[in-house]
DNA sequence: TGTACATCAGTGAACGCGCGTTCACTGATGTAC
DNA sequence: TGTACATCAGTGAACGCGCGTTCACTGATGTAC
C-alpha cells in the first residue's frame, strides 16, 4: 500500500521500444495513470491540471486525448488502479493477525503520513471523489467493496455478518486517522 | 452538529436595517460565512467561486473584498467558525455515556450522510483543507484541539492521556466512517 | 533491395470559459452648518 | 429645519490567467510492390 508499484519502463529502454508495439500505447497510458495518481494524491485532483498531468508522464497536452476521453475518465481509472493495488498488497500478506498489526503499524507510521503522493488514496482524495460524476464514485465503490473483502479474510472469525462490519470499522478508522494526522 | 445555527437576520428585517450601525457590516460578513460554509461543504472548495458564494449570501462580486482580503481569508474564517460551532453543540450535550451515544447515533445517521452542506466540516472538508495554505491550516489544528478536549471531557475517565487518545480515536473513526458512506 | 505510401503516437498552438481579483462608480445614510 | 457635503456598503464591468479540450500537423515506423 505504501510502496507503489513502478512498472512503467525506464525512460532509456522507453525510447528504444518500437513505437507501434501493442505494448507501447499501452505503456504510456499506464505511465499516466501512475504519475497522475501520484500528483492527484498530493496536488488534488482539482489542483491538477491536464497540462501538468501529461508534463510528469513526459509527453505534451494534445497526446492526453490519445489516451483518455476526459479528464473524469482519467480520474476514474486512477481510482481503480489505486485501489486495485491496494488489494493486491492486502492479498500477498500472509495470514495470521500479527501481519496485519505490522501493517496498521506502517500504514499509520509518520513515513505513511509524510508521502502524500505514494501513500493511500482513500485518505488523500475520498472527500474530492465524493464530488466526482457517476463513473468516479462507482469506481471508487467498487474498489473500496474489494478492499473491504480483503480486510475481512484477514480478520475472518466465523461470523461473515461481525466479520465485515469490523472491516469497514478498520478502513474507516485508518482512513479517519490519517486524514486526520496530516491535517 | 447537524443542525446549523441560522443567526444571520432574515431578508426582511436586514434590508430595514440601518446600514452604516456597527451591527451592519458585521452581520453580512457573519451570512457570507454561514452561506460559504453550506457551498463549502456541498460543492468543494475549490468547486465554489466568488461569484457563486457573493450570489448565495445575496451580493454581488466586487463586494467580497470589502469583508475578506482574499479566498483563502474567507476558507480560513469559515474552517475556524464551524469548528468552533461544533465544540460549542458538544459543549451543551448534558455529562454522561448516554448523551454521547445519542450524539453519535445522529452523526452517523442517514439524515446527517445525506446533509453534505448542513453536517461535519471535517468529513466535508478534510483532504482539501490539508492542501490549503498554511492560515487555513492553523486554523483547522486549532479547531480540531478544541473539538478533541471537547469531546475527551465527555469520556473523562481519570487518566487524561488515555482519554485524549480515545478521543482522537474517536473523533478518526466518526469522520471516517461518515466519508466512507458517502462516497 | 529500394521506393512510395499508409498508419498513428505524439506535438504544440489555439479555442472558449470561468476563475480570483481590481476598480471606478452609485446612492442611501450620517454629519455640519 | 433645510441644504451641501462626506462616508462607505455594495455594484457590475473588466483584467489577466490557467483550465479542459480541439485540431491541423509531424515524423518515425510498418507495409506493399
Amino acid at each position: 500500500m505504501i510502496i507503489l508499484l513502478r512498472f512503467w519502463q525506464d525512460p532509456l529502454k522507453e525510447n528504444v521500444m518500437a513505437r507501434y508495439t501493442p505494448e507501447h500505447k499501452e505503456a504510456t497510458r499506464r505511465r499516466m495513470i501512475e504519475t497522475a495518481a501520484r500528483r492527484f494524491k498530493s496536488d488534488g485532483i482539482d489542483g491538477s491540471g491536464i497540462a501538468t498531468l501529461v508534463a510528469d508522464a513526459g509527453l505534451t497536452n494534445g497526446a492526453f486525448y490519445g489516451h483518455f476521453a476526459s479528464k473524469d475518465d482519467l480520474v476514474a481509472s486512477v481510482v481503480a488502479q489505486q485501489l486495485e493495488d491496494q488489494v493486491a498488497v492486502l492479498n500477498s500478506l500472509p495470514a495470521g493477525l500479527d501481519s496485519v498489526e505490522a501493517f496498521l503499524r506502517e500504514y499509520l507510521s509518520p513515513a505513511h503520513r509524510d508521502d502524500l503522493a505514494g501513500g493511500c488514496p482513500s485518505a488523500a482524495l475520498l472527500d474530492e471523489i465524493g464530488r466526482c460524476d457517476v463513473a468516479v464514485r462507482e469506481a471508487y465503490t467498487d474498489g473500496a467493496s474489494s478492499m473491504i473483502e480483503a480486510i475481512a479474510r484477514h480478520l475472518d472469525d466465523g461470523d461473515a455478518q461481525r466479520t465485515n462490519e469490523r472491516a469497514i470499522g478498520l478502513f474507516s478508522m485508518l482512513v479517519g486517522s490519517l486524514q486526520a494526522a496530516r491535517a
